[in-house]
This record gives structure tokens, C-alpha cells and sequence, in this order.
RNA sequence: GGUCGGAUGGCCGAGAGGCGAGGCAAGGGACUGCAAAUCCCUCUACACGGGUUCAAAUCCCGUUCCGACCUCCA
């Protein structure tokens, strides 16, 4: 079996992964600052992370799995008022969107899921490191800055350099002692909340809290960081300064997922050309919306179209009708495996892909088996595209995504159609395909679809489409 | 100004020196009373101009266009 290469952003190239405790990997994403829903370019975020720490599960690794939730930040005090509710009422209702959506594409629960403001502790600590080693400074106002221009190294990340970045647009801050310097900690203007802290009571700068909670839960090095690559610079840059200056070791490898595009362009609230999770799912289902999501290279960026994501749902359903048609022949769930193909793909670098190649080709294998009647080749091709499934987190079988699938009122349903096939075999029998037609006809005005197959017909509920 | 990504067939989307990933659409065929589903076959590529090489979509140089970041961003 072939080993796993991931890229680093640190270094630019992909190369082996091997974790600094073996069969352990400690991980740490950035997740919603929340300001607002959740937009696809969000979700395809969690569900690239969300693929590697599956794939990472399955490689046989104990994964600890930190995502923060930003729930205080100058966006949500602005916010806040507009919405005419208190800054933690906001950030709370929009930490639930984001788990709503979470859920319902079914993004694993991270092992903890720390929140800023619940570590204003390890923040003042961390903070006391970097002042008492002379790398950061409390000007007196009430903020704390890190004094960039004394680390050994700055902006490694992005290969930037400090003196070619273009001037800030606050750059008037007459405490800095340079420009280039950032906040650790933000001074409370009247009205806003704050915490006390041996320099002033404030508010944490947007880049501490991931460094403080990063060596609260994982230590002072762990295996990968990830976010997205608009998080390069500055949030990552000002992490590795900030645990760095306070001699830590920090992450070992950056992953970075590219953005979700609309006409070439990045998907922000900024621009106001955001795609919102809960739109997106009033036209497909959330295992649709994330194999569209997941389906694409987590380096490439994903140009959204509603013509793709409708392609892509309707090739999904290929999928799952092999699997029902799959499970009906075989009589039970086809269970998990990993074919060769699906984990050199993952291995490579998460090349999801290659691994849809390896899915189509068990796909057209698997179909050909079940006309065939071979029920070994017809088991070995579910089990391989189950085991690809469950990677990519879009296992039909899985608990998440089930529950509509079988209830009383299907049984009772299915009752009821299987007499009105019976009605339309007799019809067909005494070749009254009128007879015939108009009972198919009937149930696909009701959204259920006839299928004449070797074993006899079968009846399926329409998806939305 | 600095840093970085991209341009692949009608469309989507991989690949990163040699065998044309894969999917959708299109055309043809098999199966079927007809459909549907499925399978088989066919077709169309690497932005442009140079260079390196036995061999370039892939490496190098240049050009054009698109996009991102430069202290709000996933």
C-alpha cells in the first residue's frame, strides 16, 4: 500500500506525511468567525478537512481534531445592533447555522470545538510569555502588540517580505512602534465587552485566540494546521509569529483548500456574491451538495455553477441507485472496503478525483455485473464504492443520510405499488400496453418512477430535482 | 510595487516529460412491447510565441488574459 503525501504550504511541495507521535495526529482548522451564515465556500472548507481527517481515521491514525469558532470579533459587534440583538445572542444563533449546516452535510464533529471567548486565560498567558521575552509590548492604551521586527523570521508562510507589503489602511496607529506590528489584544472603546487584563481590559486581536487554544489542546507543536488559503496571510503568518516568539514549535504542515468561484471570482461577503448552505439545500440534498463540494481537488478552485451541481447530483444518483439495486440483490448493506485504486488516489495528496475515476469504473463494473447476475463481482463493486463513499462522507447507508430510506410508511407504500404492478403485469401479460402505460404513467405523475429489470420491475421515489 | 494561483475538448474536470484520467452532453449500437435503467462503440484538448529534449499539455524564456492576498475573509 502506498504511503500518504500531502502537500505543505510551508514548503510548497507535496511530500510524506509522518506524524510526530506515531498513530497519533493532532490537527488544528480554522473554522467561522460567525457573522453571519454559512456560504458554500464555508462548507467546502469543513468537508476538505473533514475528507483528510476520515482518510486519516481510516489510515489507521488516532486523529485529535480541533476547529475554533471565532464568536468575537469587530464584525459581530457591528453586526449585532443591526440585528438588534446582544453580540453573544448573534454569534451564538450563527454558530448554530453553522452546525446546522455541519450536520446536515455531514461534517464529523470536531473532537472539541473551542470557542475565543472561553480562553481569554490561555490568551493573557500567552501574552505574558511574549511581553516578559521583549517580543511584544503594551503600549499602555490598553492593546498589546507583537513587535514583528524583532522575529527571526516574519511571513515564511506566504514568502513574503516585510518591507514590499503595501502600507496598512490603519497605519496612523500612533502606539505601534511599527506599522507592520499587530494586535494581540484590542483596547475596549465605551460600549463594547471586554476582559480584564494586567495591561487594560479589551477584547483578543482576531490571531491570538488560535495560537492559545491551538497549545491548550494539541501543545506547543502538532501534525497539520489547516484553513482557507485567504487565511495564509495575515492569520497564519501572525500565529506562527505569535507561538513562535513564545517558543513554541507549532504546526509541522500548512494545508490550505481554495475557494468556492462564481465567474472567476472568490466567493465573500464582501462581495455580496455568496452562495448561502441553506438555498443551496431547497434544490438538492445535503449528500448531493457535498459530493458536488468534495468532488473537486481541495487545491483547485471550484467554479460554482447551478448547472454543474444539478450534473453532479444526477451522476450521484447513479451511484446510489447501483447501491439500492446493489443491496436488493445481494439482500444485505454491501459492507465497507478500499479499493487499490480509490487509496493510491487518496494517498497522493487526498486526489479526490482520481478516486471519482476509481468510483465510475466500479460503477460501470458493478452494473455489468448485475447484468450478468454475478453476485461476487456485484458485491466486491458496492463494497469498493461504499468504502470510497465513506471516505468522501457520502455513504448513502451512513446514519446521517438515512432515516428517509425505510420506514412503516415505505412498507405501506410499497404495498400499495405492488398491487398496482400486479395490475400492470396482468395488462401486460394480455398485451394491453395502454393498460399497462397508463398505470406507470399514473405513478410517475405521483413522482414514482417504474424501472422494468431482469429481476422484475422496481419502483423509486423521484429526488427533488 | 510585493507574493501567489490559473488558462486543457461542446461543457465540467484530472494529470505535471513518453502510454489521450474520469464524468456530462452528442452520434451510433445492444437490451425492451414501449419507456426507464444499464452496457458497448465513436468523436472533439492542452491560451499564444520561442527554446530545451530522441520525446513537451507537462521543463525553460517571453507574451496575453483571468483571479487571489498585502492586516475583514473559508
Amino acid at each position: 500500500m502506498s504511503a500518504l503525501n500531502l502537500y505543505d504550504t510551508a514548503t510548497r511541495e507535496v511530500g510524506v506525511f509522518s506524524p510526530l507521535k506515531p498513530g497519533e495526529v493532532s490537527m488544528y482548522v480554522c473554522g467561522a468567525t460567525v457573522q453571519g451564515a454559512p456560504h458554500i465556500g464555508h462548507v467546502r472548507s469543513a468537508i476538505n478537512f473533514d475528507i483528510l481527517r476520515r482518510w486519516l481515521t481510516h489510515s489507521g491514525y488516532n486523529v485529535t481534531f480541533i476547529r475554533n469558532v471565532t464568536d468575537i470579533d469587530d464584525k459581530i459587534l457591528q453586526k449585532a445592533p443591526q440585528e438588534n440583538m446582544q453580540w453573544w445572542a448573534l454569534a451564538l444563533k450563527y454558530e448554530r447555522a453553522f452546525t446546522q449546516a455541519f450536520t446536515a452535510l455531514n461534517v464529523l464533529p470536531p473532537t472539541y470545538e473551542p470557542r475565543a471567548t472561553g480562553h481569554i486565560t490561555q490568551m493573557i498567558e500567552l501574552m505574558q510569555i511574549l511581553i516578559d521575552n521583549g517580543s511584544a509590548y503594551a503600549p499602555g492604551n490598553g492593546d498589546v502588540y507583537l513587535e514583528v521586527r524583532k522575529l527571526k523570521r516574519y511571513l515564511t508562510l506566504s514568502r513574503q517580505h516585510i518591507d514590499d507589503l503595501q502600507p496598512a489602511a490603519d497605519a496612523d496607529e500612533r502606539s505601534k512602534k511599527d506599522v507592520r506590528d499587530f494586535a494581540l489584544w484590542k483596547a475596549a472603546k465605551p460600549g463594547e465587552p471586554s476582559w480584564p487584563t494586567p495591561w487594560g481590559a479589551g477584547r483578543p486581536g482576531w490571531h491570538l485566540e488560535c495560537s492559545a487554544m491551538a497549545h491548550a489542546y494539541l501543545g506547543e507543536s502538532f501534525d497539520i494546521h489547516g484553513g482557507g488559503l485567504d487565511l495564509v496571510f495575515p492569520h497564519h503568518e501572525n500565529e506562527i509569529a505569535q507561538s513562535e516568539a513564545a517558543g513554541y514549535g507549532f504546526a509541522a504542515r500548512w494545508l490550505h483548500n481554495a475557494w468556492v468561484t462564481q465567474s472567476g471570482e472568490k466567493m465573500s461577503k464582501s462581495l455580496g456574491n455568496t452562495l448561502h448552505v441553506e438555498v443551496i439545500l431547497q434544490k438538492v440534498r445535503g449528500i448531493e451538495l457535498r459530493w458536488y463540494l468534495g468532488g473537486a481537488h481541495y487545491r483547485s478552485m471550484l467554479e460554482y455553477s447551478e448547472g454543474a451541481l444539478s450534473e453532479s447530483a444526477v451522476a450521484f444518483g447513479r451511484i446510489e441507485n447501483f447501491l439500492k439495486r446493489a443491496t436488493e440483490i445481494l439482500g444485505k448493506t454491501p459492507p465497507i472496503s478500499m479499493s487499490e485504486a480509490f487509496t493510491d488516489a487518496m494517498n497522493d495528496d487526498l486526489a479526490v478525483p482520481a478516486g471519482l475515476a476509481s468510483i465510475s469504473e466500479n460503477l460501470r463494473l458493478g452494473n455489468q455485473a448485475i447484468t450478468d447476475s454475478d453476485a461476487s463481482a456485484i458485491a466486491v463493486n458496492a463494497s469498493e464504492i461504499r468504502g470510497a463513499l465513506s471516505i468522501l462522507g457520502c455513504d448513502p447507508f451512513d446514519s446521517n443520510f438515512a432515516g428517509q430510506a425505510t420506514n412503516d410508511l415505505t412498507h405501506a407504500l410499497d404495498g400499495v405499488i405492488q398491487l398496482a404492478l400486479k395490475e400492470r403485469a396482468a395488462a401486460r401479460e394480455r398485451k394491453d400496453f395502454a393498460a399497462s402505460d397508463s398505470i406507470r404513467d399514473g405513478l410517475l405523475a405521483l413522482g414514482i418512477t417504474i424501472e422494468d429489470t431482469a429481476q422484475g420491475p422496481r419502483w423509486s421515489i423521484m429526488e427533488k430535482s
